[in-house]
DNA sequence: CTCCCTTTGAAGACT
DNA sequence: AGTCTTCAAAGGGAG
């Protein structure tokens, strides 16, 4: 499996990666199971869903269209990208193929086949930090009211040695997007109802919509105060960059003391910063925390949530919720699924996610293999930033909630 | 309002 | 060591 050759040095990442994919015969196998899984697609929306989704289910052969499409899609935008990184550095960093799921940190590769990475890189010296200005405000689970202020092209952080190098992204789709572990809405166009917001000032364009709604910080000790003004915030080494916008619209970066704040700050409060809730010890919110009442859905981006949170938890100060880091499917499944229910028009999550199960096995290995090193990062940052959290720590909590213990 | 459903994979618990 | 159980996400549906 090439992409998953670790190179040695990982004694992170789980074994999930090694996933016995059988030999030819059964690559044979798997392709006609693929057939047959995209044809049993249309045959497994009419059963599984109701009436609607019978009548207006496509045929096998749209869905195989519809699927090669997708693996297509998926595949360019994954090539795209290690060809627009590796376009935009100069051959320091990532002269392997960059991990290029792994917009949140742009970390030195522990896992680059020499395995030469001393130690301390093994950790982060500049992390990018995609702070979407989205916020959903006043959201209700079916009724979700999402303010989108996304304002500014995405920008890609390289690590040159002790030097900061920012890639403008010319095009308008996030390289990045195809991957990302949190967002949503990765391929979906702009929201019509998004207000006129920076991003359509001239010379300003606004990538596609994309919750970029996790990412993870620093290891403890790493950084200080964040301000999560901005929708990209670099930080290096104690400092952070915060991009600013140039008079040709282009996001420049200026580093400032983290007790500082830029101006832009202030303009722009990010409804993550509100409250120790989902905080990492670090004071940075992290997706895999979740305040401890609370589902983590979409509540980090509700404002009045993380409010009404922040007061519950100086009343009765709880430990936040580390979650379990997503597996390979999970991964999968974010990513997929808005695609799904816009093919489908399905609703349910419980179909959806049958029809997700069978695409996951329809996929090649090698698709399959980009989620399961998605997964193993994953894991190794989770890992990393809360080395002392266990999957035990939650284990039997929901059913000790239902209980009421 | 809360729980269930449904998927896969990881990891803890149990035998 | 092997098997079982729980939890990650998601959101409509049911009670």
């Amino acid at each position: 499996m090439p992409q998953l050759s670790s190179g040695g040095g990982d004694d992170l990442g789980a074994n999930d990666e090694m996933i016995a994919f059988k030999d030819e015969g059964e690559q044979e196998e798997k392709i006609q199971e693929n057939a047959l899984t995209e044809r049993d697609l249309a045959d497994l929306k009419s059963s599984l869903v109701n009436e609607s989704e019978t009548n207006q289910s496509p045929n096998a052969a749209a869905i195989r269209r519809a699927q090669q499409g997708e693996q297509r899609s998926f595949a360019e935008k994954h090539r795209e990208l290690i060809d627009g990184v590796s376009k935009h550095q100069d051959g320091g960093m990532y002269k392997t193929p960059a991990y290029t799921g792994y917009p949140f940190l742009m970390l030195p590769d522990p896992y680059l086949p020499n395995g030469s990475v001393s130690p301390s890189s093994r950790f982060p010296l500049i992390c990018i930090w995609p702070l979407r200005m989205t916020a959903q405000a006043g959201h209700s689970r079916k009724r979700p009211v999402r303010i989108d202020v996304t304002g500014f092209s995405p920008v890609f952080v390289l690590q040159q040695s002790n030097k900061v190098s920012v890639v403008q992204q010319s095009h308008g789709m996030h390289p990045l997007s195809s991957l990302l572990p949190y967002g949503n809405e990765h391929f979906s166009p702009s929201p019509p109802h998004l207000p006129a917001d920076m991003s359509q000032k001239p010379g300003v364009h606004r990538h596609q919509s994309q919750d970029l709604s996790g990412y993870y910080s620093l290891p403890p000790g790493g950084v200080g105060q964040i301000s999560p003004s901005v929708s990209w915030l670099l930080v290096r080494q104690g400092q952070a960059v915060y991009p600013t916008l140039s008079p040709c619209g282009f996001r420049q970066p200026y580093a400032s003391n983290l007790s500082s704040t830029p101006s832009s700050y202030s303009r722009f409060p990010h409804p993550l910063m509100l409250g120790p809730s989902g905080m990492h010890p670090t004071g940075i919110p992290h997706p895999a925390i979740v305040p401890p009442t609370g589902k983590q859905e979409h509540d980090q981006y509700d404002r009045g949530m993380y409010l009404k949170q922040e007061v519950k938890q100086q009343k009765e100060p709880k430990k936040p919720v580390i979650k379990k880091p997503l597996n390979a499917f999970m991964l999968y499944m974010k990513e997929m699924r808005a695609k799904v229910i816009a093919e489908c028009t399905l609703k349910e999550s419980a179909a959806i996610n049958q029809i997700l199960g069978r695409r996951w096995h329809a996929l090649t290995r090698e698709e399959q293999a980009k989620y399961y090193e998605l997964a193993r990062k994953e894991r190794q940052l989770h890992m990393q930033l809360y080395p002392t959290w266990s999957a035990r720590d939650n284990y039997g909590k929901k059913k000790e909630e239902k209980t009421g213990e």
